[in-house]
RNA sequence: GCAUCGAUGGUCUAGUGGUAUGACUUUGGCCUUCCAAGCCAAUAGCCCGGGUUCAAUUCCCGGUCGAUGCACCA
């Protein structure tokens, strides 16, 4: 009855989360009282690697990238959400049909019996459409459900007395949107600046049921990066521009081919990716996800389809891997959203969000001012004097007068009441409003995929091996420490090294129980990438055994070497056989 | 959200209208001079709520979680 390939394919999914669930990687949340889909628990080493995978990112687009972090609440009030359009967007058009209770989304309803457009009808032109349609599932017309709005946002309120609505939000990008005022200041008002946040967002997913992969409370990563339009070189883009990475372009897409491994140079070039700003953070993603143990094998970037990108977006792409559970999962999101987010909360909230970018020799033109003759103006026209003044001063006037219209009112000013003046005006610079560029990563997924990626198993000596072989950057333990013998004071020695390596921030973690390959298959499970063995030797010499995970090769270095080495070793400063050789 | 199936120590599992099998893990002890060795012992379990019944882990209903299909996925 069960279907095999599906048991197969389930398998390494299965497998991983086994070990991450009883290694205390991650948990079902809050499982005494029943858990919920969509909320996890990260346990001790789950915390541990995302923080380490969090760092990395953070090494990248803090340090290398200098965009400063922010943090914003994730509660944010309706407004934010208003203008950023989730409120009306971010909502799916819900029925329920009355007779068999089915949930139907109302615009595909409507779609299926020949309505045109009806993802832009509003609820009320959907309600009247759908009376008379058959529900999909029962077959019964629709009648008078109500069509209502299922939105993906937590909704609470904030306050005594519940008066002010507010949302969990969907995603951190907002917060860095309307700070951009601040962050402007903070940059010291010159493009291209950038600014990051990590942190929770939230979305009342209909039905999560992909793990890890689909949750309703999530982390982000997400860069925004404010250009101006006219310039979206990245001034640091030879750093990557031989940088090849599989892209799965628009026209491969429709022609059923296979990603190209390509460079940044030449897509920009050939104008497969729309500027060098996307092209940059797509192989920068590249060498991150790379980096904490993705099978580059597995990855690839797919650009979205014309009709699949937001109206308002150059050019999307996102980093996709592949999972032997989900297939293909995307993990990261690069847009060039140009200014659609500055330009809707400049206008919803008021607040300019352009840049002053001065010329590099201020512009001398003539310009026509239109200068009302105040005094005849004003007895005139009293109270909606200087209204008039403007409109004029906006008007083109023709021969005998200018015609304004002010308040739904058309009026005739006559050319006696006003002088145009040729003037020759200095313009320094220009009001610019950037564009954003926009890389948004999902670090939960990326923590599925780098365990699922780095799960093996193997055989060794007839019985099974199973590894995590995770980069040392973001192995939730860097080393482990071993007495051979839990005696003649061999535990002692090693307990004084975990302790000397801790001391240097390396995370290592002393055991003594059970047989030397009992715990070296411990740490292999939880993905520990060096262990440090003490043996009868180090009496002798005062020399370690350094055990390599992946090749399970040992290595004596003297004790006093060991915090230099396993640094080198675990910033990838040098290779485990380099240090044999 | 609907439909089908499932849920037994930490993990994987056997089984049952009368409180439960085995293995692994874990802990303690013995042993052990580098890859889950051996011996002894210990800890620990029938998803939650309701119903039927003298008695429910087992049967029924509802819920939660998970798998699969449909739907959904800004």
């Amino acid at each position: 009855m069960y279907c095999k390939t599906m048991a197969e394919t389930s398998d390494i999914y299965e497998k991983v989360m086994e070990v991450a669930r009883r290694r205390g990687f991650v948990w079902p949340s809050s499982e005494i009282y029943g858990s919920i889909a969509g909320f996890i628990d990260y346990g001790p080493l789950g915390a541990m690697m995302k923080r380490n995978i969090e760092n990395l990112w953070r090494s990248f687009y803090v340090f290398q990238e200098g965009y400063y972090e922010i943090e914003c609440p994730t509660v944010g009030n309706e407004a934010i959400f208003v203008a950023s359009g989730h409120v009306k967007e971010f909502a799916d058009k819900m029925v329920q049909c009355p007779h068999c209770g089915e949930y139907l989304r109302a615009d595909h309803v409507a779609a299926e019996n020949g309505i045109e457009n009806a993802g832009t009808l509003s609820s009320g032109a959907l309600q009247a459409v759908l009376c008379e349609l058959p529900c999909p599932a029962c077959k019964e017309h629709l009648g008078e459900a109500g069509v209502f709005a299922f939105n993906l946002m937590f909704e609470t309120t904030i306050g005594p007395g519940s008066q002010r609505k507010g949302y969990l939000r969907p995603e951190t990008a907002q917060g860095i949107f309307t700070d951009f005022p601040r962050l402007l200041r903070f940059y010291r008002d010159k493009l291209p600046f950038g600014a990051v946040q990590i942190g929770k967002s939230y979305r009342n997913e209909i039905s999560p049921r992909q793990g890890m992969i689909r949750l309703r409370e999530f982390s982000q990563a997400e860069a925004e990066i404010f250009v101006h339009p006219d310039e979206k070189d990245h001034p640091a883009f030879h750093r990557y521009a031989d940088y090849a990475a599989p892209l799965l372009t628009i026209a491969r897409q429709i022609d059923n081919q296979e990603p190209a491994g390509i460079t940044m140079r030449a897509a920009v070039d050939e104008g497969l990716i729309a500027n060098e700003y996307v092209a940059y953070y797509i192989a920068l993603t590249h060498q991150i996800l790379t980096a904490i143990g993705v099978d580059p094998a597995k990855l690839r970037f797919r650009q979205h389809l014309t009709d699949e990108r937001a109206h308002y977006a150059a050019d999307c792409w996102d980093a996709e891997v592949f999972s032997g559970r989900f297939g293909w999962v995307e993990i990261v999101g690069i847009a060039d959203r140009t200014n659609y987010d500055l330009r809707s909360h400049a206008g919803h909230s008021g607040t300019s969000m352009t840049v002053f970018v001065p010329y590099d020799e201020p512009k001398r033109v003539m310009k026509r001012r239109i200068v009302a003759d105040m005094g005849v103006l004003g007895p005139r026209f009293r109270g909606r004097a200087k209204a008039v003044a403007d409109a004029l001063a906006a008007s083109d006037p023709g021969e005998g007068g200018a015609r304004i219209t002010l308040d739904g009112e058309e009026i005739f000013i006559p050319a006696d009441l006003y002088q145009v003046r040729e003037e020759e005006v200095e313009i320094r610079g220009e009001e610019v409003m950037p564009h954003v560029i926009e890389p948004s990563y999902g670090i939960d997924r990326m923590i599925y995929v780098a365990l699922e990626h780095s799960y093996a198993e193997e055989e060794v000596d007839g019985e099974m091996r199973k590894v995590l072989r995770l980069p040392p950057a973001i192995s939730p333990v860097q080393a482990a420490v071993f007495p051979l013998m839990n005696r003649d004071g061999l535990d002692a020695i090693a307990q004084t090294i975990a302790e000397r390596l801790t001391r240097c921030r390396i995370l290592a973690q002393y055991d003594d129980s059970g047989a030397i390959g009992r715990r070296y298959r411990r740490q292999d499970e939880i993905g520990t990438p060096f262990a440090v063995t003490v043996d009868y030797d180090t009496l002798e010499d005062n020399t370690v055994t350094v055990r390599d995970r992946d090749s399970m090769e040992q290595v004596r270095i003297p004790v006093e070497r060991l915090p230099e080495v396993l640094s080198a070793l675990i910033s990838g400063a040098i290779t485990f056989h380099e240090l044999r050789a």
